[in-house]
DNA sequence: GTCGCTCAATCAAGTGATTGATGGATAGCG
DNA sequence: CGCTATCCATCAATCACTTGATTGAGCGAC
């Protein structure tokens, strides 16, 4: 974003166009070689970069995207600079797979749910699993929150942020529906509206926790902002 | 953070702790010099103090806290980078001098209230406020979340912050304690509990109208939430 | 004349990215 | 099978520029 220098030196240029359009392809055999060597592809291609991926991600819980390094990320995998790029042409292009991965666990990481639970136990679940969250894997809503910053000036990161909030409140909504038609909660209740609400109760309630973590109370709040949904 | 560079020549020191010494109390006579002089305080290092801190605050905004620079501060304001360091010992110096500027922004820039309103009213007339002061001051809430970011990080930041947004909750829970008492709000609420739903979703709420300005029904949320909190 | 304010010049440590080369695996050919 | 042509993954060295901070001097005012 800073940097984007002109070629000093614009020879080897074919070679460097060639290397460039081979990456782009470089994603494909990944799943291919994965499911054909079983065990022995972590170390491959595809593997270094998820521990590049990986790497990122836990740097920028430790310290932050305003110091995130390249050299720092490739010490931490203990590879050169010049192989980070040779996965990643850009920072920048590392910092939108760091938010893929970060997507991914949003996603996938869940406290497990019981069976046949109604949507007002579940709604009270998805506090649980925030708690869950925070509890294996505190470095997630961390980066979550830098990724929100960035993507007020970063294209690919904000479009991929979007996508995600889009999916998590979509979530919420046909939660609170469900609810709402099994008489759960109010029935003058706007699904949509009462999503937004808890999701971005949510988000801010990270956010302050984030600051003044003794004082704020998290878990009373949502517990009460569940009980208010309620039918009345 | 990542500079403190030990001073290479040791020449001067003792010029440099006077230097800094003085700085502290500097601030002082700032009050007294503008009460004085009336209006031609604001060119005065008072002036230029502010001047520098208005400039970050603004750059802030406009590029976020991690690709924020000292020169182009320095360079908004149209003074040598020396300069800015004449005022300022250090960029995180400078930094936390622009939290309180927007800690004091953030009191002081609300929308009128009408006299004699109500709890209820007040509570509605908060997100009026927070609609006034995106229009009025759209930096604001865009600097707030850097801040907060930056919180984990940087002690300095963190208790300033820690400060506004206890002034914030305990203005909300007076206001639902005072709502309660009056019957505009639900006589089972506890007021800090509540409050901290309010002050969280409007935090959160924020935060992801940042990522998806067009698809977060921010009012409408705001005002059922409100709603909720009203008797059953 | 000294005190507050300012700047040009410079320092030292970065900072993202590039280059050219190298060891090793794989493929192609006779 | 043996030999070479590619390609993959990697690195040391370096580029061109950035970045927070410092120094020492100049200048106007009181």
């Amino acid at each position: 974003m800073q940097r984007k220098r002109a070629p000093v030196r614009p020879a080897r240029k074919a070679t460097g166009k060639a290397s460039a359009a081979t990456k782009k392809s470089k994603k494909a055999p990944s799943s291919a070689s994965a499911a054909a060597a079983a065990t022995a592809s972590t170390t491959a291609t595809d593997g270094r970069r998820r521990e590049l991926v990986l790497a990122a991600y836990k740097l920028i819980a430790e310290i932050g995207l305003e110091e995130l390094r390249t050299r720092d990320i490739a010490a931490k995998v203990g590879i050169n600079i010049s192989t980070l790029h040779y996965y990643f042409e850009t920072k920048e292009d590392l910092i939108a797979a760091v938010v893929d991965h970060m997507t991914e666990l949003f996603r996938t990481l869940r406290a497990p749910l019981p069976a046949g639970a109604t949507a007002l136990e579940e709604l009270r679940h998805a506090f649980v699993t925030q708690a869950y969250r925070r509890r294996v894997e505190p470095s997630l809503e961390v980066v979550v929150q830098e990724m929100m910053m960035r993507a007020r000036r970063d294209e690919k990161v904000r479009v991929r942020l979007e996508q995600m909030l889009l999916g998590w409140n979509g979530y919420v909504e046909a939660l609170i529906a469900r609810g709402i038609a099994s008489g759960d909660f109010a029935s003058d209740l706007d699904p949509k509206i009462a999503a937004a609400i808890v999701t971005a109760f949510a988000m801010g309630s990270n956010v302050q926790s984030g600051v003044r973590p003794s004082s704020f109370p998290q878990e009373a709040a949502y517990e009460r902002l569940v009980a208010l949904l309620k039918p009345r």
